[in-house]
DNA sequence: TAGATTGTTAATCGATTAACAATC
DNA sequence: TAGATTGTTAATCGATTAACAATC
């Protein structure tokens, strides 16, 4: 069996990218894991050993190709093909999110948008009509799309989870201040700006 | 010296202190070690170790009173008092930020908000005047605000940090797409739904 | 070539878990 | 009391850093 990849090192691999990203709109065609770690507050070592678990990228005496490497993590980070993704909850977050160009700038395509409130469904946001949650599944199932972003109040967050689930989503970005109870095979990842102030808060008097 | 505790022990206490408020409004009077940690997916052990780095909370064969342990958190994490918060870049991502009550709820103010945009200065959001650019400084000093969200364009973000950091900010919500190269001393939290998505996508075929 | 930088190994550091005496 | 659960120590596990031979 393949050793598997430690997940602290995978969730390091979208910073790098980022920063080589940026190096490659900046006309920068090569770079050092040194001039990269500056970059991004990582020591050298660490983004080598990271980089050393999935191949051989650099060349001695004179570093990374900036374009090689980020094709090679976009390949690895499976960002190298478009995503679609399902929205719920159009709230004023779940509105800033669908006309998020970000997104569909990094591959990242909202192809459904749920909200349970009558006087929403019907109208156009971004690219998409919004739907009532009547049939989530089914509609989720036939759209195909793998991953959800969940902007519904903290109280709905479970329940609608669950039906995503059903209806085919392996991956959850949940907003909902709320820790999501679901498979382990099911990925979530949490943004909850409440917590990281509080964290903050810690340090100051 | 007192020993300084380590920083990923800070960040897990919002998450203790948030499913213990869940219980709180539950009516559920006393918890453990193992019933926190069952609820938010951390090992009990771990939850106990946590904890002994700030006191002693529990008591033998009863475990926690869920109120006294609330309070403790807040006391910890500087909670127990309200913050004031800036805001600025008021966009979509910005204006659900401006109009989200769970802010308030937790104890968070925003009291000023900005935009370089003109259409936008003189408009009210939320509880506040949007304001410009200019003296951004020193209307920030002159509201006393530690803490600060960022909402501005990735290109803007770098500038208007340090603006912020002569205003006497010490501890910013970074929700720009955008490594911020700053003071050691000042707080920076990320919040970022690109890299999140990335992460989750290495695990999808 | 000489200098620079990789990929990798070994050493260090830090975090998590297991175990259990203390005690409510 | 007997059972439950804490706080803490020691053991384990995992992640980071330092160092350097290989080599571009």
């Amino acid at each position: 069996m393949e050793k598997s990849i430690p997940d602290i090192v995978v969730g390091r691999l979208p910073r790098y990218l980022r920063a080589l990203e940026y190096m490659l709109r900046k006309g920068i065609k090569t770079t050092s894991s040194q001039e990269l770690g500056d970059s991004i507050g990582i020591s050298a070592a660490q983004i080598r050993k990271d980089l050393s678990q999935f191949g051989e990228f650099g060349k001695q005496g004179t570093g990374y190709s900036v374009r090689f490497l980020v094709d090679q993590l976009q390949s690895i980070l499976h960002v190298n093909q478009p995503w679609d993704l399902v929205l719920v909850g159009v709230g004023d977050l779940g509105t800033a999110l669908a006309t998020y160009q970000g997104f569909v700038n990094r591959g990242f395509r909202i192809v459904l948008a749920f909200d349970n409130d009558p006087a929403k469904t019907g109208k156009i946001i971004g690219d998409v009509t919004i739907l009532g949650m009547d049939d989530i599944e089914v509609k989720v199932a036939e759209s195909g799309a793998k991953i959800a972003m969940l902007t519904v109040p903290a109280s709905a967050a479970q329940e609608v989870a669950e039906s995503l689930i059903k209806g085919g989503i392996r991956a959850i970005l949940n907003y909902a201040p709320m820790q999501l109870s679901l498979p382990a095979d099911i990925h979530v990842e949490y943004i909850d700006p409440i917590t990281k102030l509080q964290h903050m808060t810690y340090y100051l008097d």
